[in-house]
DNA sequence: TCGCACCTGAGACTCAGTCTCAATAAAACC
DNA sequence: GGTTTTATTGAGACTGAGTCTCAGGTGCGA
């Protein structure tokens, strides 16, 4: 898969940019992320590598997905009011989340409007933005239609509870 | 301060619907949370509590939080990339927030032109939004003022230590 | 090939948040 | 007002994600 190459070798750019090394452990993490497409988190990480009988520290995980992050090759992302989780980054550029909270599923979209609009608060209020994190909440379509209710006050409430399903 | 009754008498209301009580520890958490008037942690709280000479566990602080966040009178807000913050919901709407990670300052902004849009992404997608949650990361005007600069790849990169900040 | 700076793993540690259970306090009942 | 019922509390053990330490291991420039 030379997609996946390139993606370590840029991994290895950007670590011999400050001196740092691309180990062994390191390519086999950047491999198996760029090899699922969704998103995934440190512990689930850590034990795919498990699986596949790969010995990778639960710190090394942790500190390869910083730097991974650093290198902008992967996205934290907020899903729910949970932890972390992370995506590699693809070509595409920055989209945000819509997360269902029956049944886990998350929807990516991009609207370059939202975007324009949020650029425009920012310089209202004589901010400068870095970066941004936005997750809508609510119910997809295949659970409305199963009637998994939405939005009463209640529930509005308990998202938190929710998002937690998600949870393994 | 008529206003704080007011407040703690919804509080009972909502606890009495559900066969519960409001006891004093409730009382003086409720009394406290809306006497001022910014966002605040769960630690923090427990904190503030002890300095006043308040003896209040740290189990009741979190579960009269979630009491609090069930009856609508608190939310429970994201800001940078940490643990939970919570703010007091006051008679204005919802709002989201920009975060400074150079001195860790919360400006709030409420914009419905904003707000409309998620909900035609929404439609669009055919998802039933029950809730939302946007920070936008950045560096405010007075930082920025003081030559503290933002958007430079690698601290985009690095906005969560940045937030780290805020701790303490 | 060598040496050294960087990296790793194991496990101790931290910190927010949750849970348990015996003791306590609202409030409903008499 | 006193008693009973039931929810609530506090102390501290526990959990789970994430971080740190340090001795031993490894990539890579010279």
């Amino acid at each position: 898969m030379p997609a996946i190459e390139r993606e370590i070798t840029r991994f290895q750019d950007f670590l011999a940019r400050q001196g740092q090394k691309l180990t062994q452990e390191r390519t086999s993490l950047v491999r198996e992320i760029f090899s699922t497409h969704y998103h995934f988190e440190a512990d689930e990480l850590l034990f795919k590598m498990k699986q596949k009988s790969v010995k990778i520290s639960r710190a090394t995980v942790y500190r390869t997905l910083e730097l991974l992050v650093k290198s902008g090759l992967v996205r934290r992302v907020h899903l729910g009011e949970e932890h972390y989780h992370y995506e590699h980054v693809r070509g595409d550029s920055h989209h945000d989340h819509l997360v269902c909270t029956a049944c886990g599923s998350v929807i990516e979209f991009n609207d370059p409007e939202l975007e324009q609009r949020q650029l425009e608060i920012c310089a209202r209020k004589k901010f400068t933005p870095t970066f941004h994190n936005l997750q809508i909440l609510g119910v997809c379509d295949s659970c409305h239609r199963k009637g998994e209710h939405p939005a009463s006050p209640d529930r509005v409430m308990t998202i938190g509870e929710g998002a937690m399903k998600l949870r393994k």
